[in-house]
DNA sequence: TTTTTCAGTTAGTTTCTACAAACTTTGCTA
DNA sequence: TAGCAAAGTTTGTAGAAACTAACTGAAAAA
């Protein structure tokens, strides 16, 4: 399930979290129920309040325990990397592997998350995004400064590409129904949002 | 409301269709509700299966018309282009186009139905994207013969990175909830994809 | 050893939801 | 002008869903 370890070994209340993240992933919002979860669990859909005030506090949880493992490993990749290119490299990487491990649930989550009835999760998810996608934006800036990027490409926008097209590899990943990595080949993913596609420009 | 045209004179069935798509893209499956849509109509939610059969068969018609639209608009672009790097700009250029007329609905909906618990949905979806990028590949990989695509990537995954590069740009957008065209500025867009945002490779 | 807390249970309540049946209105046509 | 079909209405039903309350057994704390 979701992210290794011994399962089983788990309080409950991490169990409600990590079946209740993996039901939103695999099948949306609309089957996100403490019935659903309960039964998964073996237990009943009553007991499932005895660990959460409310559904919405599930979700809360849930928002929270992927999304931040998120920002982490991003702000460990900006340390490590000696220039602009390094540091992308590094981040996008990193990225990937968080993605792996959790089945691309931050994705997912984020998308079906923030369109929900409860604006607390669209703001924190928002938040979120601005942050991490800032973080993207200086790094770009820089090298544009330096010279290695392109300086006609707008930095937000770029970080934004960034972070839609790990996204995007996660949503051809579930609607193709494929096996195995979400990314097959990182680096030729990487080095096709550095360098294109195209042998030169025209 | 999606796709212009004066809303009102539409037939109740066409606008069952249209506000069933916004409530879809907005605000998630869950509040697909009979009740919802007949409330923004201004009939009861009883008055609504006089126009369909159920729930299910709204979301049918509401894939058909909105996938159908984007399958037909590739094929044009497709017969157009005389080398690979004009199909596939055109291509792109078209698929921006549907893509802002109908305020990101094909993406949106591609997504969260693929994962809903009917699986016929999913099937005409896959079907759709399979199609779809079947038709990318093929131009990519005529650009790799001819010498103007780079020959180390993946026909295949590239022409996912194509639509998934556009899928991105629509999360973006309903995440951050910008106003505005989608994509802001589509010939900057497309360089990226086309040829990366670095200066050389190194 | 007694008491409290934890994590369950069963058995409700309330509010939705999809859909159905029966009745009404209304616009068109023979 | 009678009559019919389309598109509504009201009313109702069956099943979920989110909680709630009251109870229970076991383990931890006193």
């Amino acid at each position: 399930m979701m992210i290794g370890e011994d399962f089983e070994t788990l309080p409950t209340r991490e169990k409600i979290v990590r079946i209740g993240a993996e039901i939103i992933v695999k099948e949306g919002l609309r089957r996100f129920t403490a019935k659903n979860i309960a039964d998964r669990l073996g237990i009943t859909d009553a007991a499932i309040f005895k660990h959460f005030r409310s559904m919405d506090d599930i979700i809360l949880e849930i928002i929270n325990k992927y999304v931040s493992r998120c920002s982490k490993s991003a702000d460990e990749a900006v340390k490590k990397g000696r220039n602009a290119r390094e540091k992308l490299e590094i981040l996008l990487k990193e990225h990937i592997k968080v993605l792996e491990e959790t089945r691309g649930a931050v994705p997912i989550l984020c998308f079906e998350l923030s369109r929900s009835e409860n604006k607390q999760f669209s703001a924190i998810l928002k938040d979120f995004v601005e942050n991490y996608t800032e973080k993207i934006s200086k790094i770009i800036m820089d090298g544009q400064e330096k010279g290695c990027i392109r300086k006609d490409i707008d930095p937000e926008e770029t970080s934004l590409f960034f972070v839609g097209s790990i996204q995007a590899k996660v949503f051809a990943y579930t609607l193709l129904e494929k096996e195995g990595p979400i990314v097959k080949n990182p680096d030729s993913f990487i080095s096709q949002i550095f360098y294109g596609i195209f042998v030169e420009k025209p």
